[in-house]
Order: C-alpha cells, then structure tokens, then sequence
RNA sequence: GGGCGCUUAGCUCAGUUGGUUAGAGCAGCUGAUUUACACUCAGCAGGUCGGGGGUUCGAAUCCCUCAGCGCCCA
C-alpha cells in the first residue's frame, strides 16, 4: 500500500497486468448456460475516434464486468469494420488513388508518401492492398483507444470484416440464403447514387428538405376536347413520361380514365390512369409517371404494367433516346428528336431549364413556376440527389416476411424498452427487399460467376456458385471448377459479379464472424447475450442482423440489446464533422483518467443523449481518488491481523450499517440485471458517501481502542466487510481504481472476484432499528450547531438534548458512544415529545 | 402527416406501483482544518415539478389539452 495514493501510472500498470494475465480471456471449454456472449460493434475504423466511442462500449463493457463477476464466462470479441466505402473515401484521399478496375496489377507500386493531384488510378488490386494498409494502421490507434479505456475484451478474439474470415463467412451465409430461396438477382429499378455510381439500399436513404418548383404542365387530349394540367417538380422528366395518373375516387378526372393524351413537346401519347397513391391535394390531383422520378413512380411502374423509358444513365446524364422508335412512339418523331438532341449528354439541371423553356415558348408553361420546399431522398454519405435506374442487383426477400421480423423484434429485450418502436417503424415501412449488390471494389465480393454462352452474352439465369471450400473466393481473380483462367469474358466461358456486398451484408453476420460459426466455439455462444449498439444503427445493423438469423439459423442473433444514446456537445448540439464541434477522447483521459470518463459515461443512462460534461468527469475523479484514501484508511486501522470474520459483527450500528448495505448490494444487482448501470451506479455512490463521510467517522474511535475487545472487533470486522462488498461493487465503473486497492489486501484481481451477495452478508443479523439514520440526524444537528457558530467540528458541546418519540429516542441511545466519539459531546439527554428535535450547547471556547 | 422521448433548483439529472415538508451532484455563499483524503470536511441558500383543465382524501407521478425541444418513420 503506498504512503500516498494516486491515480497515476494505475492505467498503463493495470492496462499491462490484465492483458498478460489473460484476465478477461474466453474459457474456450464453457458450455452455452455458462456463457455470456456480446455481439460486440465493430466501429468504421476509417471514421475518427470521438467521445461517442467511449460513451458506449463503457456501456457495454459495465454489463461486461458485472456479468463476468456474477459468475459468467463472457465472451467479449472485438471487431473492426473495414470494408466499405468510407474506406474506399478515406483511401482515394489520404494516398491520392483512385480505383480502376480496368487496369492490371502493378506489383511494385508504392503510393506516394502525401496525396497527389490529379488522383493516381490504380488497379483494384492495388488499391484493395492500400485498404489493408490503412485499416490496419487506423485499428492500432482504436485499440488504443479501448485499452487505455479498460474496456474488458478479450483480445485474443479480434476480428475485421474485410479478413479471410469474414469474408468466408459472409459468402457462405450468401449461398445458403440462395439455396434457401431467400435471396435473387434482376434487373430492377435501383436507387442509384450517381457520384459514388452505386446502388445503396432502403437503409442508406435519407430525406433531406430542399427547395424545388412546382411547373404546370399542358398535356393535349387527343379527343380535341382541350388539355390536362399536371404539376410536377421535375419536368426534365417529360421526355420518359409514360403515363398520367389521378386517384379514381377523383370526380374531376373520372371521365379520362382510359383516355389518351400527348405529351408535350414530345408528342408521346400516354394513357390517363387511376391508382390510389395518387394524391387529390398534390399539385392539380393528376400526377406524371415517368421512368423514374421517384419511388412512387416505380410502384405505378409495376403495379399499372407500364412500359420503361430511360433517360437518365447512371453517371446522372441525359443518355440518347430515338422517339421514332417503338420505346418513344412520338407521333412528331423529327421534332422530338431535334430537342432531344440538345439535351443528350447533360446533367438533370440543364435539362430542366431546356425543357422550361420549351415549354414557354410553345405556351404549354401554365403560369409561372411555384417556389415549394419538399423531401428528396439523398443516400446519407452523398451529396446529388438519388436517382432511379435499372441495373442487376442482388437482393435479400424481407418485404413479404415482414410479419415474421416485426416479430422477431419483439421476442428481443430492449433497454430502455421504447427503442423497439424505431425497429417497429422501420420494419412496418420497408417498401423495398433488401438490396446487397454494391458497384464498388473494397468489399466481398459475390462467390458467383456466370456463364458466357457461344455468341459472347451472359446468362445470369444460371449462376455459377462457389462451393463451400472455395471459400473466400474473389470471382475476378478465382475460376470456377471446370473452367481455366483464359476463357474470362470469353464466348463458351464465364465471367465473375463484378460487384461487392453491402458491408451490412457482412457485418449482419457478426455473431457468426465473432463465433467462428461452423466450430464448437459457435455452439457455445450463438444466440448472444447482448447487442450493445448506438440508437442510428437499429435499421441497419440490428435490423439487417435479426435478418441474417432469423433466415440462416431461424432464432434471433441476440436476446437482449443496449441501445446507447448520443453524445451531445457541451452545449446539447448534436456533434458534426461539418459544424467543427466533434470532441475528441483522448486528450479527456489523459486530463481526468479512465475512470473519471467511464463514470461520465456510466451516469448516461440507456438510450438516453448525454452532453459531454467534465464536471462529472472531475466528480468521477474525486471518487476513485476518494476510494484510495478510505481504502488506504481502512486498511490501516485493521492492520496485518484478519480480523474481519463477518461473526465479530455484534454492535447494533454496525449491524445497522450492514443491513443498509444487503439494500444496496440488492438494488444494484437488480439494476445490472435488468441493463441499468447507471441506477446501480447512483445506490451505490450514494452509500459509499454516507460510509465514508458518516459510519467511518462514527465508528473510527471505537475502532482504535482496543483490538481485544468485542465493540472494537465488531467495527473492524464491519469495515472489513463493507470496503470488501463496495469494492466490488464500484470495480465495474471504475476498474483501475478498484483493482489497485484490491491488490492492498486481496489476492487475484477484482475483476476475478464474485460480485457481492447476500448469502455473504447473512452472517450478520438483520438490524431493525434504523440507528444510523437516527444517529445520522443527530449528527448532522451537531455539525449544524457547530458551523453556524463558525467553530472547528472538533469543538466541545457542553450538552446535546435529543426531543423525540420513544423509538427515535431509544434509536439514538444505541450511537450514544458514537456520537460521543464523533461530535466530542460531554453530556446526553432525552426527553420524549411528539416531533423530533434536537438542541445542541456548545461548550464555551477556549479563549471566550 | 404518424410515432417515440424529453420539459423538476443557475447547470446536469434522480424521483419504482399516486402517499409526510420534492431529492442529489456541480456551480454559488459561509466556515473548519492538518494521525485516510485540499483531488478534504461541515453548513447555508436555492424549486408554483413547461402552461391549462380533470380524476382522487391526496398528483412531479394517472387522464385530457396546449406549447417548446430532440429524434424516428412516411
């Protein structure tokens, strides 16, 4: 025990013992009961570390360490999100490449030391080499991170998403969902990021508010009998218009259902149709449906058998179009064409002032454009609005189960409870299955090939599937059985999907890639115990796992998840990149310690945004310093004897105390098992104070008089115990501090030994009497008394008189030596009255 | 538009199924002081529990309504 106790150095000696010890290694031998298992958040590692981090894997890691001392084998993995685009992102920038996959791998290259400009395109090879390089170098500075934090993960089980393993693991799952039916391949309208040139998923989307117009549009009858005005807020579109659309309970458009007019400018003619989604407030009640403008227009595509029109490409321009063809059936094809063709080859904005235009000069411009705000869907990493076009795409069947996912939802335990209603929306609003085909190049590809048939064209009908064994395969690279390396493209050869998976593809499978699944390690940890996540994630990676699980092993992935809120800056604003006022964690250790920040985080409670506070910080602080000292007094006052034996327990006080304890070792219990560490944290704060601040200095006279005698034993024994149990009780908060008083007295680490019990406190009979509450007021009386009169709380009270019913009086005799002790009283009195009171005369001072 | 959460002291938050005089920490103010701790201890002051209405012997707590903040979904 040091002469002086200090937090410094306890992080790097305790950082270092754990992980030599193996302290919190997985016993490999544990059966499923014995077994708690987290499906641990693999975080991007391509983003930067910020306090968000640390927020909720000490979350996680406080379940981790009270299960762990409950007696559970916790399986605590850690993994690393690494493929992806925002790896992609931060590769193009830090090295200055772009990817080409067109190109041949060039073995020696080396990227240059900073970011060059113009951007050096480099082979997918290459640049998949480059991803490694960095996610590997960016995964040291988070497990940093996560080690100076004390978060209890046994690293023995780390895992990335981009390793052999994981990607094996995701293309089995892959080709099991295959065979399953639960997966298929077409060629359908895609929401399609025209910057990044992929397909993104349902999840990926975001509304974002932006300003547009709304244009009153002609449309001529071809019965003669005048025009059609629709409203719509893309006419750049009217070239791909293949219908117009009313709501048939709409009396003002009843009578031209079924009837046909012609588009302006182009002259296409289209048919007036009905459909419920039509909405009779929009605009003029009578919509265009065009190929696409938005996903509207693809549910009246499919549900109407309307014909496809394409004129967007997926670079976002204008592609060409022959409106003398039977695709734009124009009956002015000469004029048509001659506008189309100044539009070809640009992006939708120039389109849209070309076509205005037309449309005044031909006066089919109904009035002046009306300025309107409205949602347009973005992909959330991206900065030009979504469009939609028809490219071949995987997809995952979870529209028509969507029944059996609500469902799956509720079987899980959500803390707090009401998260589950952001799963509930999420799944009752699916409009679209699951899209997993990305065109990028950092990610696991597709196990897939297809064959090319004799006249050089692709047969996606029937997929060439990599077997089990071949697994991880890369189809760009790796020939199917019975096929060699030089009928690639070829006529009567194959060619690889070219695309990747979602990374919510693979890292839906992290009980599996965590587990080892197809080892025994899997049988003993698979369904998890625990999903600790942050709330934005529930319709991606909790969402996509309860997929995975619910379609490839028909159980849930986990029981139980921890939703944590955000991080808030000082101020309660949501922290962003582009405001500037995202705090980072690391210089926030090293000012106020492990401990002091995982008690920030332990006092936010579940689900619960929490602003960055280092007030509380510091108050964590104090407590771990506080839990020195009163251990290092503690230990003192016992000496090398083991005079603790719970037995010696015999004054009513000490009994007294004990028993308030059993509340709090049973509160706090309760409260970590039911995920709330942040209620167990304030009982058993709140008891540590009052021991420290009023039993200690009650009972610290009694303590030092006489080793032999029974009321001295009987303190020592109840100091003994009750620094034991808080101890404990406080190790999963703050992990350095408690291992280091620990280790004054015990053998083993803290994080090695049993939460406290109540069978452990059995041995000291229950008291009844509630005499520390008593003697505590009493107390406090005194030291009132004694700071209005501005004198030292050593000073002498002449006489205290405690007024009181008969059992507050006979309550406050049982700490009448305490008290003596404590507040030097000379003389006691007790007088019995209905309301307590008590009147304390000080002593006359010295100099008075 | 539908849903969820929040609104309690200057600040950050507790407040379980309704039950004495609504709690804590921080900040503030007044003091103490050195055999565990100045990264200490004691004390004081500070609140119409967002507004309104209702149920009840009794409401921060239950119901209705309005307002504000944040988020989710469409």
């Amino acid at each position: 025990m040091p002469e002086k106790p200090s937090l410094e150095g306890l992080e790097d000696k305790f950082r270092q013992r754990w992980e030599s010890n193996g302290q919190y290694r997985f016993d490999r031998t544990a059966t499923r009961p014995e077994v708690y298992s987290i499906d641990t958040p693999p975080p991007t590692v391509s983003g930067s570390l910020h306090i968000g981090h640390v927020f909720s894997y000490t979350h996680a890691d406080l379940i981790a360490r009270y299960q762990r001392m409950s007696g559970k084998k916790v399986f605590y993995p850690m993994g690393w999100d690494d493929n992806g685009l925002p790896t992609e992102r931060r590769v193009e920038n830090y090295f200055g490449v772009r990817c080409d996959p067109s190109l041949p791998y060039d073995p020696d290259f080396v990227a240059p030391e900073t970011p060059i400009d113009p951007k050096i395109s480099i082979s997918r090879k290459n640049f998949v080499e480059l991803c490694h390089l960095l996610t590997g170098r960016d995964e040291l500075v988070f497990k940093d991170l996560w080690q100076k934090l004390g978060v209890s993960i046994d690293w023995s089980l780390e895992y990335s998403t981009i390793s052999p393993l994981a990607q094996s693991v995701s293309q089995r799952g892959f080709l099991e969902m295959l065979a399953n039916g639960h997966l298929y391949s077409q060629v359908a309208p895609t929401l399609w990021d025209i910057d990044f040139r992929t397909a993104v998923s349902q999840a990926e989307l975001e509304d974002r508010e932006r300003p547009g117009q709304y244009h009153r549009i002609a449309f001529t009858r071809t019965d003669a009998q005048g025009v059609v005005e629709i409203e719509t807020t893309r006419p750049e579109l009217l070239p791909s218009c293949v219908a117009l659309v009313a709501h048939p309970d709409d009396a003002r458009y009843q009578p031209l259902f079924g009837s046909t007019v012609l588009t302006p400018l182009f002259n296409v003619p289209v048919p007036v149709l009905a459909h419920e989604l039509a909405d009779p407030e929009k605009g003029s009640g009578i919509a265009m449906i065009c190929t696409f403008g938005d996903t509207t227009d693809v549910t009246w595509w499919r549900e109407l058998s309307l014909p496809t029109r394409v004129v967007i490409g997926r670079d976002g321009r204008f592609i060409p179009a022959d409106f003398a063809s039977e695709e734009f059936p124009s009956s002015t094809p000469e004029i048509a064409n001659a506008l189309y063709a100044e539009l070809e080859g640009k992006y939708t904005n120039q389109v849209k002032m070309a076509i205005v235009s037309a449309l005044s000069e031909t006066g089919q411009l109904i009035g002046e454009p009306r300025a309107i705000t409205h949602p347009v869907k973005f992909y959330e990493k991206g900065e030009r609005p979504l469009e939609i076009v028809t490219s071949r795409q995987w997809f995952v069947r979870t529209i028509e189960h969507r029944g059996d996912l609500l469902a799956r939802g509720e079987q899980i335990s959500w803390h707090p409870d009401f998260m589950k209603h952001r799963f509930r929306s999420w799944v009752e609003g699916l409009n679209i299955d699951w899209n997993i085909s990305r065109q990028r190049f950092f990610g696991v590809p597709f196990p897939v090939w297809y064959p090319v048939d004799a006249h050089g064209e692709i047969n996606f009908d029937a997929p060439i599937l990599a077997t089990i064994d071949q697994l991880p395969t890369d189809p760009s690279t790796d020939v199917p059985a019975g096929f060699t390396e030089d009928q690639r493209g070829a006529a009567n050869g194959f060619v690889g999907d070219p695309d990747v998976m979602d990374t919510w593809a693979t890292s839906s499978l992290t009980p599996q890639i965590a587990g080892k699944w197809g080892t025994d390690l899997f049988e003993r940890v698979f369904p998890m115990d625990l999903r600790p996540q942050a709330h934005e994630i529930i319709r991606t990676w909790l969402f996509s796992t309860v997929v995975r699980s619910h379609f490839g092993f028909g159980s849930l992935p986990f029981t139980n998840t921890l939703i944590s809120g955000w991080v808030l800056d000082p101020d309660r604003k949501k922290m962003s990149k582009s405001v500037g006022n995202v705090v980072t964690p690391m210089p926030l250790i090293d000012l106020h310690g492990a401990d002091a920040l995982r008690y920030w985080a332990a006092s936010g409670r579940p689900g619960t945004d929490t602003a960055i506070d280092e007030a509380q910080m510091k108050v964590g602080r104090r407590l771990a310093i506080k839990l020195l000292n009163a251990s290092k007094f503690v230990l003192g006052v016992l000496g090398e004897d083991a005079l603790y034996d719970p037995s010696f327990i015999t004054e009513e006080i000490d009994r007294d105390l004990i028993t308030t304890l059993r509340k709090v070792v049973e509160e706090a219990g309760h409260a970590y098992d039911t995920y709330d560490y942040a209620r167990a944290l304030e009982r058993i704060e709140q008891f540590f104070w009052q021991f420290c601040d009023d039993y200690v200095e009650l009972v610290k006279i009694r303590a030092y008089r006489d080793v032999s005698s029974a009321e001295t034993r009987s303190a020592l024994a109840t100091l003994a115990l009750a620094l034991s149990v808080l101890q404990r009780l406080l190790a999963p908060t703050l992990p350095f501090a408690t291992d280091e008083v620990w280790s004054w007295w015990q053998t083993g680490s803290v994080h090695g030994a049993p939460w406290p019990t109540l069978s452990e406190l059995d041995a000291v009979p229950i008291s009844t009497q509630r005499s520390l509450d008593t003697v505590g007021q009493v107390l406090e009386a005194i030291r009132r008394e004694k700071s209005l009169a501005k004198v030292g709380q050593k000073a002498k009270v002449a006489s205290c008189t405690v007024f009181g019913p008969e059992d507050f009086i006979a309550a406050s005799q049982i700490g009448k030596g305490e008290l003596r002790d404590a507040g030097s009283v000379l003389r006691f009195d007790y007088q019995l009255a209905s309301d307590v009171s008590i009147v304390v005369v000080l002593a006359p001072t010295e100099e008075a």
